[in-house]
DNA sequence: ACCATCTGTCATACT
DNA sequence: GGAGTATGACAGATG
């Protein structure tokens, strides 16, 4: 087995390709991780491996002090390595056949190793020796931090801060070893070990009381003692090693081989993958690339880890909302590594992959079927519970508690006045009454109250027999097939039915008694407080589907698809009360969308009515202003033609060399283009043209 | 208290 | 003829 030294590259996004590779079925040293500049192209290789990018992590925040080495250098415990000396490895090779581009800027870290291994930095820091030194401060914490993004170069420069940062050439100076002491192998499999059971003790903590995971814990114990020994007997003659026996970095590689060798039986104890299916695989068996796809799924799927198990879901849904909106973020990495609470906390934080690398974080190998039931069940599920669900909740189990009636509450806000017809509001309904011959339900405000003239012979059994999970036939109800050709999937729309669908009124109505029914003077609002924020926020439709328990929600009613409404209608048993207000929410629900249509249509005509009038108010002006300059060129003409016109009479002259009156005379254009003197008194008689004729002639001749 | 606006609803005509 | 849509009108809610 090749014992790989960790191998960073510094970028935005870290891999652990321990996982990743183990994912998908491949045996690997666990101190292997690789840092992509584009976590994308990571995730392009995951899915050409058939692994679904929750099995993998991307990490990219390092400890400031993290043990960086130079850019563009490789460094292997705190020294320097030239690639170009390692060996041929299995690894870099399998790592560019997996199309992960070779990055020089790379870097050896262990911090990853304190995560995983042991909250204890300090002996994280022993496992992988000299690379741990550099990365002591604080390693532990900041690895597991996904979000703190320490930039080399940035504030608190990795490294500056790195012990002994090594240029590239100098590795043949043999710098200084790192002080950090490495114990023996086999007292570090041990510490290993203990660690790992503290830690993953701590992680099912949350569980503890199961038993089950005790023995989990034993077993894998002992399955990573013997994993311990074959890898220690593995590890001593690596391959790429005895080419590089005079390398002094190999034996540091060596020292950390059992370091490797207890960290990957720590990998493979908490991911509890199956022996046979790590086992004999090499990274040459890897599936490679588009074909490989569909491999790479079923490998990753019959890597069914099932560690979910060892992780407490014994989550209460008050715990649950207490954590769900917080613990998304990042967290104190020390505390991370250190608090018990860490697989609990993954509950509610799968989709930050940064702590799926956490100390505890026994989440980080989960399979992939794993992490995406995690994903669902414990955060999607929890987060995605928004407040109305707990409302309902609430609702419901007050309602159980203390024996609520819906009938009682029907006629707790029953309005007086309102007796008939079709009415929304309380003080609407008069008007509604006597515009609407509907017989159908009448509603005050809450809407609890409907059908007022028919309440009294609406009993109980009806609503028990029609509402949600109360169907006389639910095993017929709830298994349809209720696709139709319309493409309405109406088990999406019913999925409601599928839950606990009752409707209860909260009964947080302070003394919803008898007293509650003489309120016939006191306003809405004064009613209103006595409603739960949750029904006040109720439309009124929500309200009077509540109260006749109507099965379905309201969207589901108006958006509803006639023909599944039809075939609704028909499938389930519902009273005519309740097939009348379903009507009814339909029909005003559909009217609601339509009013809003037609007012916003009303006011984009209003808006585009608006807009053609400024534009020809524009036009108008432009217009004007055209017109403006058209006058002001043609009265510059007229001036220009005045002018030009006294200039021509006062060059003229007569027969007996006299200046030509311009009263007398005028300036007459021929359709020849030539412009003859025609005396005004005589300008309409053509006789005199031409005679002017003549003249003009002889005057254009001097 | 008054007013403007928004919104839901109803009635009606139309598709 | 039923369902849906469009729209004017009305009334309550709201700022």
């Amino acid at each position: 087995m090749k014992y790989l030294k960790p191998w960073w590259s510094d970028g935005g996004g870290l891999l652990h390709l321990t996982i990743l590779l183990s994912l998908a079925g491949l045996r690997v040293d666990l101190d292997f991780y690789l840092l992509l500049p584009q976590p994308a192209l990571l995730r392009d290789e995951l899915l050409l491996l058939g692994c679904p990018t929750s099995s993998f992590y991307a990490l990219s925040p390092f400890p400031a002090s993290g043990g960086w080495g130079h850019a563009g250098q490789l460094h292997s415990k705190g020294r320097e390595l030239d690639p170009a000396t390692l060996p041929e490895g299995l690894l870099f090779r399998e790592v560019r056949t997996l199309g992960v581009p070779f990055i020089p800027r790379t870097r050896v870290d262990a911090w990853l190793v304190h995560s995983v291994a042991a909250g204890d930095a300090d002996g994280a820091h022993g496992l992988l020796g000299a690379a741990a030194s550099a990365s002591s401060a604080g390693g532990v914490g900041a690895s597991v931090d996904g979000s703190s993004q320490a930039a080399p170069g940035g504030g608190g420069d990795p490294r500056e801060a790195r012990s002994g940062p090594l240029a590239a050439g100098e590795e043949e100076k043999a710098p200084a070893e790192p002080t950090v002491e490495v114990p023996d192998a086999e007292g570090r499999a041990s510490e290993e070990i203990q660690v790992l059971r503290e830690r993953l003790e701590a992680a099912v903590g949350y569980s503890s009381q199961h038993e089950e995971n005790e023995q989990r814990v034993s077993a894998q114990e002992e399955s990573l003692q013997q994993n311990n020994e074959d890898e220690n007997n593995i590890a001593n003659k690596p391959d790429w090693e005895s080419e590089k026996t005079t390398d002094s970095r190999n034996e540091r590689h060596l020292n950390g081989t059992d370091t490797s060798s207890c960290l990957e039986d720590l990998f493979q104890l908490l991911s509890s993958q199956p022996e046979n299916s790590l086992e004999g695989t090499s990274l040459g068996d890897i599936p490679l690339l588009p074909g490989s796809s569909n491999d790479g799924m079923n490998f990753s799927a019959h890597y069914n880890v099932n560690f979910s198990q060892a992780i407490s879901h014994n989550v209460s849904l008050h715990e649950a909302m207490l954590l769900c909106p917080s613990n998304r973020f990042r967290r104190d990495p020390v505390a991370r590594t250190s608090q018990p609470q860490e697989p609990f906390l993954q509950l509610n934080s799968p989709t930050n992959p940064e702590q799926t690398l956490s100390g505890t974080n026994l989440t980080g190998f989960l399979s992939p079927a794993d992490n995406q039931m995690r994903n669902v069940t414990s955060q999607d599920l929890l987060c995605d519970l928004d407040v109305n669900v707990f409302d309902e909740i609430n609702l419901m189990s007050l309602a159980m508690e203390e024996g609520f009636d819906p009938m009682e509450v029907s006629q707790l806000f029953e309005e007086p006045d309102s007796d008939s017809g079709l009415s929304l509001n309380s003080s609407h309904c008069s008007t509604s009454i006597t515009k609407s011959n509907s017989s159908h339900s009448v509603y005050d405000e809450e809407g609890a109250t409907g059908y007022s003239s028919d309440l009294e012979s609406f009993s109980h059994h009806d609503l028990e027999g029609a509402v949600g999970g109360c169907s006389p036939e639910p095993s017929k109800l709830c298994h349809m097939d209720h696709r139709n050709d319309s493409g309405f999937d109406e088990e999406v729309a019913f999925q409601h039915i599928f839950h606990n669908h009752t409707y209860h009124l909260q009964p947080t109505v302070p003394e919803s008694t008898s007293e509650s029914f003489s309120w016939p003077g006191k306003s809405e609002k004064i009613r209103s407080r006595f409603l739960s924020g949750t029904d006040r926020n109720l439309s009124c439709d929500e309200r009077r589907a509540k109260a006749l328990h109507i099965p379905f929600s309201v969207e589901e009613i108006v958006r509803m698809p006639v023909d599944s409404f039809n075939r609704m209608l028909s499938r389930y048993y519902l009273t005519d009360l309740q097939v009348s207000l379903i009507r009814d929410i339909r029909r005003r629900g559909k009217n609601k969308v339509a009013a809003q249509n037609c007012r916003k249509r009303k006011l984009d005509v209003i808006l585009n009515l608006e807009d053609d009038i400024c534009n020809l108010q524009a036009k108008k002006e432009t217009l004007k202003r055209e017109g403006a300059q058209c006058n002001k060129a043609i009265n510059i003409m007229k001036q220009k033609l005045h002018d030009l016109y006294h200039d021509v009479f006062s060059r003229l002259r007569d027969d007996h060399g006299r200046p030509v009156n311009p009263n007398q005379y005028a300036l007459q254009c021929s359709h020849d283009g030539s412009v003859l003197i025609v005396p005004k008194e005589l300008g309409t008689s053509g006789h005199k043209k031409e005679n002017q004729k003549g003249t003009s002639k002889s005057e254009r001749r001097n």
